[in-house]
DNA sequence: CCTTACGTTTACGTAAACGTCAACTTACTC
DNA sequence: GAGTAAGTTGACGTTTACGTAAACGTAAGG
């Protein structure tokens, strides 16, 4: 009874702005698993996020294969206490690497600054 | 007379955790190009900074082709007022670029503070 | 019924960024 | 001067993430 959004291939091809093809390879890679009417690939939401969390992902710089871990860790339910300690702690050791990847960014906008201002230094020159 | 550090091709591999292939590779790119005494390389600090550059860039996302063009960006000396215009903008665009990179990472860590908190109470309910 | 749009699988191609030999020279060290 | 360490240039191999073309199925519109 309740009705499910769904989406077909090309909808999310240019919703996202990427080829189906993409799309495609990510099911092949495991990252996707939409239901199939007729052979035909059918969407739903929770398809829709994780491909919004695969392209972010990718954005930032992880492999197709990192984000499978992460999105299977962030899906699944753990239940023993061991578990959910594991993804915790999983958790934390991603969180560290992207504070690394900020800090890099970080550290190239502070370099932007400088060179502009000298550029600024010079045009003031002329 | 002053008296130039020099690096040879493993001093720098060690340095910065990178194989020396992959340092011939980025001179084969033109993103380098070390002195030769012998045919030997001879690194001083300029390649030094801009090997930092580079391994920066590629941990942030950039191809190699980007980071050349973005380091000859600010390795040579443009004069004309035309130029120097032409390079702040470049930069500011760069700029909007790296701030969607980390705005990405900003929404990442939030989901990963969501993830963790639901954890925490599910832990709590054991 | 024919076309057009959209979808499918299979398979080979490709660009980027190195890894991995191989075969050789150069530079110390004993 | 023989050995060892470090460096050099090809050249081919590899992984990742798709692109691209072929050949076909399906559903809707005129």
């Amino acid at each position: 009874m309740s009705p499910v959004k769904t989406y077909s291939i090309s909808e999310l091809s240019r919703h996202f702005d990427v080829t189906p093809r993409a799309i495609r390879f990510y099911e092949d890679q495991g990252l996707l698993s939409p239901e199939r009417i007729n052979a035909q690939r059918v969407y739903n939401d929770g398809d829709f996020i994780r491909l919004k969390l695969i392209l972010r992902g990718k954005r930032i710089g992880f492999s197709l294969a990192e984000l499978k871990q992460t999105i299977s860790l962030y899906d699944t339910q753990p239940d023993s206490k061991a578990q959910l300690q594991y993804v915790l702690e999983t958790i934390d050791s991603h969180r560290e690497e992207l504070l690394e990847r900020k800090q890099d960014i970080q550290t190239t906008l502070a370099d932007m600054d400088d060179v502009q201002a000298r550029i600024r230094e010079q045009l003031a020159l002329l």
